[in-house]
Order: C-alpha cells, then structure tokens, then sequence
DNA sequence: ATTCATGCAAATCGTTTGCAACCCA
DNA sequence: TGGGTTGCAAACGATTTGCATGAAT
C-alpha cells in the first residue's frame, strides 16, 4: 500500500500530474476495498467520508485518469453503472466474472486459460492480444438451487 | 431469411406481441447488415431509408424486444454505443471480437475454447454458465506494423 | 509564480417514458 | 373493437465540460 502511494505520486509527476488530497482519497478508498466492484457513485460516497467537500466531477476526473494510467479496470456488469477496481498488475494473473443472470451476483474466477487461445490469434488473424475480457452469464448456485425447486 | 420472417412473426405471437412494420423493417436491416455491428444510430438511419416515419424511440423499443427475445446479440465495444447483431443461434458456435485499441477497428474470431472452462467453473465455482462475452484488445495487423515503423 | 486541479452548475448524450393517436389481429 | 404500438417530446441518468477559484510544485 506504501509502495502503491510511492508509484502513483511517481506516475503523476511523469505525466505532469499533481498529486492532490482528492487523488490520494480515492486511491485509499479504492485500496480499502479490493476485490469488490465499486460503481463510481459508490467510490464517491466513500470518499466524502474522509473527504466531505470532494466533486463527484473529481471522483469520475480521477478514475478516468487512473484508468488511463492502467492503474485501475474499469468493469461493466451490464447494469448501466461503470465499476472500478484497483490493478494490480501481476501481468500473467487475470481473473474473471461469474455474472448471475437471475440475481446480479459477481463472483470471480481465477483460472486463465486463454493463453493458448491467443497464440492462435496471433498466429490465424494476425492480432497481437494486449488484454481480454471474459464474461461468464449464468446462474450462481443459490438461484440454481432455487430454479430447480419449482 | 424467409424463415426469419416467420420465426419473428411466430415469437411474437407467442409473447402476445404484433408484427408491425417498423418491427419488419428493423429486423430487415439487420437482415441486410450480417456480420457489421451497427449501433442503434445506425439501424435508424437505415431504417428510416424505406421507413422514413419510424421515430428513434420505436427503434430502441423493437430492438430491446429482439435482445429479449434472443433474437439480437447485444454488443459493447466501449465507445459509448450500443450495438447489435442478428444472433444466428446455432448454439455451438460463438464468435468472439478483437478490438483494435489503436484504430478501433473490430475483427471476429470463430474458435470457441472456452467448453472446457465453462466445466471447470461448474465444478469449483459451482456456476452454471449459460453463455459467455470475450473481448480481446490489442493491435490489429496494421496497427502494428505501423508502430513498429517507429 | 506557474500550472494544473477542483467544485459547481450547466451541458451532453444515449436511452427511457408518458401520452394521445394509430393500427394490427 | 380492443389492446398492443407508434411518434413525439419531455424526462432521465450517467458522464463531461466551462469557468472562476484554489492548491501543488
């Protein structure tokens, strides 16, 4: 978390940027909550907490930012709403999401076996893959179970 | 595409919806258009070619219908539109895109690999997939050889 | 001191909705 | 005929933007 304050300052200043309360504010918000998916409406209101007279303007400048930086994934789940978490970017470490199509639950898997896929699309299209998004729709096992009742 | 047709007028009856002739000329150019993915703009102005007095609205409507009726696949290549496809539902066969994160162009891949993982997350995440969405991003042909110009 | 960042409110833009007129079944 | 459907315009909601003020280097 230390080392993460230490890039992102750094980051900033190769860019030009300034590191600000507000910057430094969502950056622990968003620390404070890995692994959950955070709608920016979401990060915002945590924010205020510590930080009661930040812009939501500044939340969304700051996320865009971030996420132009790569310093955090924006994610869609469909509900309108664009979510955030941090990256850490561990390169060869991706997971993905278990989307339930009856009750909007998110659950992750960590298994990544794409790999293979994309040397095959480099090899058959000619596209070098950079980054994937998969997205599993389905059903989680509790709306499973209660499908199965009726 | 015949078949289409009835299939269309079938399923809506079947919900207790009308044929009409805006819903007609919508799934026409989607029809006419395999393959693209246009975005609800776009089915608009093509629409309004042979149908000049469809309003915008009805176009949303008749195409949030198709989605749920399976009938179009819902597409989001992130640049702020919505953009739909005919969904061919031969069931076994997905295609996936590659986004170009350059020039933005969107190329499709046939394989589909992704079986036995959908086996494996049943088993350890007990998840039932129904369906699944891949992104790839990276850097079509050109774009690369562009940049390897530099 | 300079330059970038902020907060606020207004503007944007894709999409949805209320409603009276309309048209398919 | 009757209930779904349409077009229009207004409403919406998430995100962006202009601008004067404020803060970081």
């Amino acid at each position: 978390m230390q080392d993460n304050n230490i890039n992102f300052r750094e980051q900033l200043k190769e860019r030009g940027y300034k590191l600000t309360s507000q910057r430094q504010a969502v950056l622990d918000v968003l620390l404070d909550h890995e692994g959950q998916h955070l709608s920016t409406e979401e990060i915002y209101e945590l924010v205020k907490r510590k930080n009661p007279d930040i812009g939501l303007a500044t939340v969304y400048r700051t996320l865009l930012l971030m996420d132009s930086m790569e310093l955090v994934y924006k994610l869609d789940f469909d509900d309108g709403l664009s979510r955030y978490e941090i990256n850490k970017h561990t390169e060869d470490h991706r997971h993905h999401h278990l989307i339930c199509t009856q009750c909007g639950c998110v659950a992750e898997v960590e298994e990544d076996l794409l790999e293979s896929l994309e040397e095959q699309i480099l090899r058959k299209n000619k596209f070098v893959v950079k980054d994937h998004r998969v997205k599993f729709y389905g059903l989680c096992e509790k709306c499973f179970n209660k499908l199965k009742q009726l």
